[in-house]
DNA sequence: ATGGTTGCAAACAATTTGCACCAAA
DNA sequence: TTTGGTGCAAATTGTTTGCAACCAT
């Protein structure tokens, strides 16, 4: 079965491998961005129920399975966890691209240093806003 | 009167000078820190209506008086928009320290250069999540 | 077996909208 | 005077919760 991958990984952060959080991360994979949590209940819809859905989201994400990111879309918006990246979005069409990767380690133990009132910094969210091709012209 | 510098505001940014607005870019300014609505909303009970702060956010931020910020607090915070800087938050109290400014121009340019799919980027939002001394001992 | 998980439905909370009235320029 | 702004109250939409039934381990 395809889903042995998603249960491993569950069974990899100790959560139960049900059909729920399986299927939100497979949608989630299948999705390829970011997505609002109505897109994905859209997309579950009769596979997951709304509470289910918001509870998973929860723990999936305090398990570091998915991600929760800003893009400003107004509420929040989930995606797998793969690499640690971040995103272009275009402000006009909310197009979303991902950002290769992180290089802002250096930034990121500056600002620590610089900072009066922090022991750490355990992650951080950059996410650029602008606008794509198809948009600008 | 010392409005008539967030009167000048707004009127640079062709927006009429109402005491509604006036009094939600004050309220901000004194906070010194990014409000969630409901906060904001406290804070100017009796003065502004609800619907009619919503409304201001909006317009305010549009103009760039005000910016919108992603504390991941859920919901949106709001600051008075002063200089480009970036937040430190805790993770365990949300607390923030603002980052005295932001030093990634080159690495926007990078990223821009690397996009597959993007003409332009206007602008960035970049925070840190970490524990702050009080929350680490 | 059993403790975590789910669905359902209802409660909450945040945000938006229509409309009549009011005020800044 | 005129156009945009405001309050009010109701409607939407997003998110959380209590509880009984269910299932992964």
């Amino acid at each position: 079965m395809t889903s042995s991958r998603i249960t491993a990984a569950l069974n990899g952060a100790s959560l139960r491998a049900t059909p729920a959080r399986i299927a939100l991360i497979a949608a989630l994979e299948r999705a390829a961005k970011p997505l609002a949590v109505p897109e994905l209940a859209e997309r579950l819809r009769g596979t997951v129920n709304q509470a289910t859905l918001y509870r998973a989201l929860q723990q999936l994400s305090d398990a570091g399975l998915i991600r929760r990111v800003n893009l400003e879309h107004d509420h929040a918006h989930y995606e797998r966890v793969t690499d640690d990246h971040h995103h272009l979005v275009c402000t006009t069409c909310g197009r979303v691209e991902d950002v290769a990767q992180c290089t802002i380690d250096r930034l990121t133990s500056r600002t620590l240093r610089a900072s009066e009132h922090f022991a750490s910094i355990e992650r951080h969210a950059l996410e650029f806003f602008g606008t794509c091709n198809a948009c600008a012209r």
